[in-house]
This record gives structure tokens, sequence and C-alpha cells, in this order.
DNA sequence: GAGTTTGAAACT
DNA sequence: CAGTTTCAAACTC
């Protein structure tokens, strides 16, 4: 609510964006301003699945479906939502208590300002046939959605966590929030699983499991959501490493998005050939990971059940755990929480098998509880507003969230929540509200963390905060300056800010803030990079024609750094320079505006072998940049969280993309799994570090997550400085980290140079 | 860490 | 739209 002049402004803003899916939820969810969000809200079904259904090729069809699902679905999410939400306004203790009371107060509470329109009920799910688009969609839906950090809250773990410990609505509560960490783990772990899923989703999952799922509990919508997102998510994720912006994410049909996700399923294949696991090979999927791996836990527990269940808490518990903390370490170094995962885990294990039944049942409530969770994250976001803001981007933003999704989690604080215990809620979330209210739930800050941070993460080793993001002095975090701001994200603990209103406190300044610029530049906030991604796959196939699909929406203006140093936009994207810069001088590595790539074989053509040169040299230079950063190969993987952390060019990234490619690819498997194979070893970190673990684990996970997150630029402001992962030696990539990144790489990069603009 | 450079964002 | 100022990051030392 607010003063009526922010309402009016925002339900402007919101109108325009009715289009966001993301936004009307998180107007659904604020308690701030029903009135909007009432309005916008309207949308969010069907705006959500609007956008689904272009990407695939019958959107109608299953918006239908989709719709329903998500009514359901969003029915629960919403009453979480909106105590979340209401939380996070008030800062009052949330999660604990509320939870379990929350839902029904919400429940009663939602329909009013939800009222989708849908029918909760009814069928959720069709055949099978068209499960498997619907669960698709829905997953696409349902990241919007996810563009919140609920997303990884609904992980399987939750429901191990339950089973173990006894069923205290407190305790879940509280282990809920833990969860959203454990349900990364969980996701990962999956791994055997997670190929089937992918597949089973790709040729049309099974109709069985599917139905059990949604129609075993109550909270269908839970259910639902790991359904769709199991394998949506997979694919997304892919995607989102993959391409850069959000853009993609439109462009990317339902062919396009089976084909990534046979891609992935494929690559996981072999790791496990190898005796890796999936999880490692999922874990280093960029955003999709918390949320693809939760994903594939439901999507195990549905249909095995508790036999699914399981096997994810198994080896997530190991395998998982890695795979989660690399993701952290990519966009953050710390991330306390993880530790809770171990513990918790185990417990899983053990318990998992006995109780399929009670597990189940138990997930759903968790699920419930975690999307509760969940959704303060998305809330944190401005994106919500932003992506509303504007209806073209609507995707875009999307995109961002999701990325954001990914989990970063890392703050600081991140709150030892974890394991420790869970503490109450209450206090938690009390505690992070004085950092942020995000801290409440790990995703809401996670998102936030993100982008921004990922630039700065070299802090790593020494400080866990470390990674800081902006530094605005005189901003106040609510202009484009501010890297948090432009991203569509809250300030939080690392940022060193002053005197900085970009905060859930504020969120009506930030949000009427938002509209503003908005209004003044209606792709402010939108992705500076587009790709189109359309043909991508296609096209691109193999590297060699032109580079850089991907470009820079509004073009540099570099007048002395030649594009090629990270004040150009275009070089600190990893795009090349297009028509739309006016730089003078351009010998941007990714590509010029003129379209010479310096790409080695460009070089030798071209006149200048220097820029061949050059150009490789900006590879290495790009991830290394500025700094000197040296850290081993995670660096690159930290720093390129932030936006595209890796450079768009596909393939063949002028200089010599050859080398990266096969290495990548080679690497992949090889990467994958070392860590993995350490089974034992992996919880460990707990901790840590993102430094520490940095080669091993981090190493292609992460890089693959930051990316995707990243990837619209819009979100995340500009990866600063990268570390220098020693791409440039390709050996030394292709070996260990390298692998999964490379995938990632090549896929992404799609074809076309983005026109689109 | 301080200081410089740079180009986008904001402002006029 | 151009010119100027402001700003915070990127970079240098
Ligand atoms: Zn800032
Ligand atoms: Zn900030
Ligand atoms: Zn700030
Ligand atoms: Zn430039
Ligand atoms: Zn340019
Ligand atoms: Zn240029």
């Amino acid at each position: 609510m607010g003063t009526p002049d922010k309402t009016q402004q925002i339900s402007s803003a919101v109108s325009k964006f009715e289009d966001s899916p993301v936004f009307n939820y998180l107007n659904s969810l604020s308690p701030i301003k029903p009135v909007k969000s009432t309005d916008a809200a309207q949308p969010f079904s069907s705006l959500s699945f609007a956008s689904l259904p272009s990407i695939f090729s019958s959107p109608q069809v299953n918006y239908d479906r989709e719709s329903r699902f998500l009514q359901r679905h969003q029915e629960l999410d919403l009453k979480n939502a909106k105590d979340q939400s209401e939380n996070e306004g008030e800062i009052t203790p949330v999660n604990g208590v509320n939870n379990t009371t929350g839902q029904n107060e919400n429940g009663n509470e939602l329909p009013g300002n939800f009222d989708i329109g849908i029918n909760a009920g009814e069928t959720f799910i069709g055949p099978a046939d068209e499960s498997l688009e619907f669960v698709i969609e829905l997953s696409q839906a349902l990241k919007y959605d996810c563009g919140s950090p609920d997303c990884d809250s609904t992980s399987p773990e939750a429901n191990a966590e339950r089973i173990v410990q006894p069923p205290d609505g407190l305790h879940l509560l509280q282990h809920s929030e833990d969860h959203e960490s454990k349900g990364k783990r969980d996701v990962e772990g999956i791994s055997g699983q997670n190929r089937e899923l992918m597949q089973f989703s790709l040729d049309g999952l099974d109709s069985k499991s599917t139905e059990v799922l949604i129609f075993s509990s109550p909270n269908d919508a839970i259910a639902f959501r790991g359904l769709v997102q199991t394998s949506p998510d997979t694919s997304s994720s892919l995607l989102a490493s993959m391409v850069p912006n959000a853009a993609q994410h439109e462009i990317l049909t339902a062919a396009e998005n089976r084909q990534l996700l046979l891609h992935q399923a494929s690559t996981l294949e072999q790791y496990e050939t190898e005796g890796h696991s999936f999880l490692s090979s999922e874990s280093h999927f960029p955003d999709g990971d918390g949320q693809t791996e939760m994903d594939e836990c439901f999507n195990n527990n549905k249909g095995g059940d508790a036999k699914v269940l399981v096997p994810c808490g198994s080896k997530m518990s190991a395998d998982l755990y890695r795979g989660i903390r690399r993701r952290c370490l990519d966009f953050e170094p710390a991330q306390p929480n993880r530790k809770s995962y171990d513990s918790s885990l185990a417990v899983q294990q053990v318990n998992d098998n006995k109780e399929s039944q009670d597990k189940r049942h138990i997930l759903f409530n968790q699920g419930v509880i975690s999307t509760e969770k969940r959704i303060l994250p998305g809330i944190g976001l401005h994106l919500n507003a932003l992506t509303s803001s504007s209806k073209t981007l609507k995707h875009e933003k999307l995109l961002p969230d999701p990325s954001s999704q990914l989990s970063t989690a890392d703050q600081e604080n991140l709150n030892p929540v974890n394991s420790e215990n869970e503490a109450d809620p209450a206090v938690k979330s009390l505690q992070l509200m004085e950092y942020d209210p995000t801290s409440a739930s790990m995703s809401y800050e996670e998102i936030n963390q993100l982008s921004p941070q990922k630039k700065r993460h070299r802090d790593l080793s020494g400080e866990p905060d470390s990674c800081k993001r902006c530094n605005c002095k005189k901003s106040k975090c609510l202009k484009l300056y501010c890297e948090c701001f432009a991203a569509g994200i809250y300030c939080i603990g690392p940022c060193a800010c002053q005197d900085c209103l970009n905060k859930p406190i504020h969120e009506e300044i930030v949000l009427a803030t938002r509209k503003q610029i908005e209004s003044r530049n209606p792709l402010a906030f939108a992705p500076k990079v587009i790709r189109s991604s359309d043909t991508m796959s296609e096209t691109w196939d193999e590297l060699n024609k032109t580079p850089a699909s991907a470009r820079h929406k509004r073009g540099c203006n570099c007048k002395k750094s030649n594009c090629l140093k990270k004040y150009c936009e275009c070089y600190q994207e990893g795009v090349g320079c297009s028509i739309n810069c006016r730089c003078e001088g351009c010998k941007n590595a990714f590509g010029t505006k003129d379209g010479t790539i310096l790409a080695g074989a460009d070089c030798e053509m071209e006149e200048d072998s220097e820029k061949c040169e050059k150009s490789a040299v900006d590879l290495e230079a790009w991830t290394a940049d500025g700094q000197k950063n040296m850290e081993p190969n995670n660096s690159v993987l930290l720093s390129m969280p932030s936006e595209l952390n890796r450079p768009v060019l596909p393939m063949g990234f002028p200089p010599k993309a050859k080398q990266l490619r096969s290495s990548l690819v080679g690497s992949s498997y090889s990467i994958r799994l070392h860590h993995r194979t350490g089974g034992s070893g992996l919880l460990s970190p707990g901790l840590k570090p993102l430094q520490s673990n940095p080669e091993d684990e981090f190493p292609g996970i992460l890089y693959g997550d930051a990316p995707t997150i990243g990837q619209t630029k819009a979100t995340s402001p500009t990866s600063k400085r990268v570390s220098p992962p020693h791409v440039d030696s390709g050996s030394t990539l292709g070996q260990r980290s390298g692998g999964r990144r490379v995938i990632l790489r090549s896929i992404p990069a799609f074809p076309s140079l983005s026109s689109h603009d």
C-alpha cells in the first residue's frame, strides 16, 4: 500500500508488466500492496503461461492445463508467499510458526488477492503426453515463480529432514529454511534419476508419476512444481548457461528445450558411466541447479514415491552436497547453510527407505514450507517489479530471476541456519532482516547476491563475506549506477554501499524508483545483452561461423578503451560489438563492430595478426581481466556468475575458441566428477569456501551456474572483474573445471546475432 | 588502499 | 538529441 502516489505509479508499472509472471506473483505475495498486486497478479498465471506457450509449440493447450496447475500451485505458494512477504515487510519472525499456521491463514487470505481465476482444481494433469509438455511448460512457469528463491527451497531435502526428525511443526518449519540449501543438495543428489527424469521429460514423462505426485498431496502445487521444474529447470538452466540473455529463454522453443535436455542427459550419462554421479553434472547447471535438483528429487519421489527419495538423499548427501556447494561458491563463496545439509542428509539416508509414504507426506508439507520461504526471496528481488515493468522484457527478467535463484546464497551471513539448528525461524529472520530480509530465506539473498557479487567474489579466501557487490557512495543504490539496483536485486551484506535504500525495507521506494527509471527507459532493466537463440544450437553447431550471436542491445560508446577492457560493456559481457555500438577504434576480442572477429582464423585472414593475438589474449584477459586475480580455475567460475561471466561467445571465441571448446567438452566429463568421486569427502566443506574447493569442486558447476544467472545482464550488474581462471590454457581447462563449462558455453552459443534489436 | 581512467547514467 | 555532470566500476600503481 504505501502512499497512493506510489501505488499509482506502481500500478501503472504493473500494468505494463503484466506480462511478467514473476511480477505478478510477487505482487500477490507482498502484503504491502495488495491492491496493486491483485490487479497485476491476475496475470500471473496467464502471463506466465502465455510466455510459456510461446516457447513451446502449443502454448494454448498447455496453457490451460498449466494454468490449472498453477492455480493450485499458486494458491499454495501464494499462501506461503504471503506469509513470507508479510514477514519480510514486517520483519516478523516468519517461518517457524507461521508456516504451519500460516498456511491456513494464508489460504484464507490468498483467495482474495489471487484470484487468478483459475480453477484450481480439477484435473491438473491430463494425459501422459500432455503431461510432458505440461510439465515443461509448468516448469518454465514455475521458473518464473522460481525466479524467486522459492523454487530452491522446495527441495526434497525438506522431506528427508522431516522424516528424520520428529514432525514438529516448528522443527519442520525451521528446517524448512535450511531446506533451501538442502534442497539443492537433494536435487543434485538425484543423479541417476536425473537422467531418467530428463529423458522422461523429453520423452514424455510418466504421466503416472506425475499424477501421483500432484494428486497425492494437497500441496499439489509443490509437487507440481517439483515435477515441472525438474525437466524445465534443467533445460532452463542449460539455456541460461548457454544463453546469456533472458531473451534466449523466450526464443527457445520446446524443441530446443528438449535438445538441451537431451544434451545434458547425454552428458550426464557419460558421467555416470565414468562412475560419477549425475549430481555433479547437474549441479553444474547454473541457475537451475538448485531448482533442478530439487525437481529431480521430486520427480523421483513422485514416480518412485519413497524409493526415489531415498536415493536422492543418499546420493545427495555426498555428491549433492558438493555440487550444491559448488554452485554456491560460484555465486558466492560462503555458504554456511550448506553445512547443515550434511547432517540432514545423513539422517535422510537413514530414514528415507523406510518411510516412503510418510516421507511423501512430509515432503509435501515441507515442500509447502519451503515454498513459503521461497517466496520471500522472490520478493527480495526487485525483479518482480522490474519484470513486470517491461512487457517484452518479462521473459528476460524471468531469466534473471532464475539465475539469481541459483543460489548464491552465500551471503556471508548466511546464516548458519543450517545445521546448527534451526534456530528459530523467527530469530533467523530477524537477524537476517537486519542485514536483509532475505536472510530468512537464503534464496532471497542468494538472488540478490548473485549478480553483483560474482564480480568480486575474489575475496574468497579471505573473508567469507568477501563477496562484495556494489560500493555506491552517493546514489543510495537507487540508480542504475548501482549494480545491485540495476540488476534488480537488493543490496545485502556484501555491499559496501552507503546510505543504501535498496533494501527490502524500502521496497516501496525501490519499486517506485524503478518504475520511474523504467518510465524513462523501458529497457533500463532489460538484459543488456541479447542473444538470439533461435537457431542457436543448430546454427552454431560448430563454431565456426560467426561469432557471436549475442550482442549488447544498446551497444557501447567506448572512446579510449578500444573495447578491450571491461570499461566496455560489450566486452564485459563477453560479446562482440555490433552495429549498435558507437565505439571508436573497436578491437573487441569478441567481435568488432564491423563484424570482424578477431578469432584466430579470422585473424590470420585479417590483416592484423595482432588482433588475433589480442583477441586470444582478451579471452584470458577477459576472464582474468584486470586484476589479477588469479585464482585457480575457480576464479573464473566465480567471477562469471554475475552476468555472464563467461563470454557469450560460444564457440568460438575468437581467439582460440578451439581450445576452449575442446577442452570444455572434454573436460566436462573429466571434471565432473572428480569431485564427486570423493563421495565421502563431499560434505566436508562445510562451508566453505569457495576458495577451498574452488578447483576441485566448483569448477564446472559453479561456472555453469553463474553464467546462467548472470546471463541476463540486466539482472546482474556486470561482472566486473573476473578472476582468471587459467582458462587460457586450454589444457588445463579441459581437464577439470572446464568440462562443464565448455559444454555450457558451446550450447549457449547461439548463433545469430542478435539482431533482434 | 589510494588514485586514475573510463564510459554509462543522469541531468540540463 | 547533444552536451555536461555525476557516478561507480575498472584499472593502475
Ligand atoms: Zn549500490
Ligand atoms: Zn549493493
Ligand atoms: Zn546498497
Ligand atoms: Zn566498447
Ligand atoms: Zn560495443
Ligand atoms: Zn567496440
